[in-house]
DNA sequence: AATATGAGAGGGCATATCCC
DNA sequence: GGGATATGCCCTCTCATATT
């Protein structure tokens, strides 16, 4: 008995052009959109998409009356193929030919009025000044979930960031701690103790609309209770109802520090624990150059002192 | 070594099919 | 009807093999 070599026929190579036409094919959600992309016909993407079915085993693409909607594996791979790709243009084009000076961009960045207030001025500025053709938008915060992110419609976002998705990177830009806030004249100054202080109808800040935070958390360890008589969705209205009025608020220091401008803050007579502002993005940026360079003035900004 | 030949991949045009 | 995808047919190009 001849005793065989056991090696078995490689698989064939892996065409890697697949998965270049195949997040062009997600990316666009059409074979047409795609082939636009990729200056193909679109019936040579239409025997691509049916390769790459072949391929994956999986139908990727599924008619819905005149379009296409992905299969849950084919939304399973859009991110990490997303990365991939961009990975693999990065890798090709060198990180170095981004030419800021010519670089026509919009960056749309979620973050409350409290940062732009604080970091936008300098923001906009230090972009001008080496990217002068990148425009900044910055989108109100709203229910805070990584759709945006992930579909694209938020380059990044800024803030207090809790649970976001699996994927999406995280980078502490520098912890704040809650000063409480009243107008120049106001009785509370007299003296400020956790009972005095909970005496006082309060406003609080949460997109949600939510009553009670942190604060009534730490009050309430000492034994206290404050009224939130008021909740609004930024700090520029709780800032103007406090100018005109006995309420108390409380809000991160630094983010705040331009708008606080002509009120009087002073330390929380309760401990409250402090807070991480964060700036998130989704992995598809990753490796992008100019994204790269967004997160960079970002964190110059923050990481100057005020 | 140079040339011819055949298979296979992949693209475009025309057209079928589906659905709004 | 018209937009979108899928497919039949034909073409070109490439590569491996056969032939001179």
């Amino acid at each position: 008995m001849i005793a065989k070599p056991t090696a078995r026929r490689h698989a064939p190579p892996i065409d890697m052009n697949l998965l270049v036409t195949l997040d062009a094919l997600l990316s666009e959600g059409s074979v047409v959109g795609a082939a636009q992309r990729l200056n193909l016909s679109p019936p040579a993407m239409s025997r691509q998409l049916a390769r790459i079915r072949h391929l994956i085993g999986d139908p990727v693409l599924v008619r819905a009356g005149r379009g296409l909607v992905p299969t849950p594996r084919a939304e399973a791979l859009r991110d990490r193929l997303r990365r991939l790709v961009s990975d693999a243009e990065a890798l090709v084009r060198g990180e170095d030919d981004l030419d800021l000076s010519r670089l026509e961009r919009t960056f749309v960045i979620r973050a409350s009025d409290g940062f732009v207030g604080t970091f936008g001025a300098a923001l906009a500025s230090l972009a001008a000044s080496q990217a002068p053709h990148v425009r900044l938008r910055f989108a109100p915060e709203d229910a805070e979930d990584v759709e945006g992110l992930r579909d694209g419609r938020i380059d990044a976002d800024v803030g207090v960031i809790g649970t976001m998705g699996p994927e999406i990177r995280l980078q502490t830009l520098f912890h704040d701690r809650f000063v409480g806030v009243v107008r120049p004249d106001h009785p509370l100054l007299a003296g400020i103790t956790p009972e005095r202080f909970s005496s006082f109808p309060h406003v609080s800040v949460s997109r949600r609309g939510r009553f009670a935070g942190p604060i009534d958390e730490a009050l309430a360890t000492h034994g206290f209770t404050r009224f939130v008589a008021l909740a609004v969705a930024n700090f520029a209205d709780a800032l103007a109802v406090v100018r005109m009025s006995d309420h108390v608020t409380a809000m991160p220091e630094r983010l705040t520090e331009p708008a606080r401008a002509g009120l009087l803050s002073f330390d929380l007579p309760v401990p409250v624990e402090g807070l991480a502002i964060s700036l998130a993005w989704h992995p598809r940026f990753e490796a992008d150059p100019a994204h790269r360079w967004l997160r960079g003035i970002v964190r110059e900004v923050c990481g100057r002192k005020p």
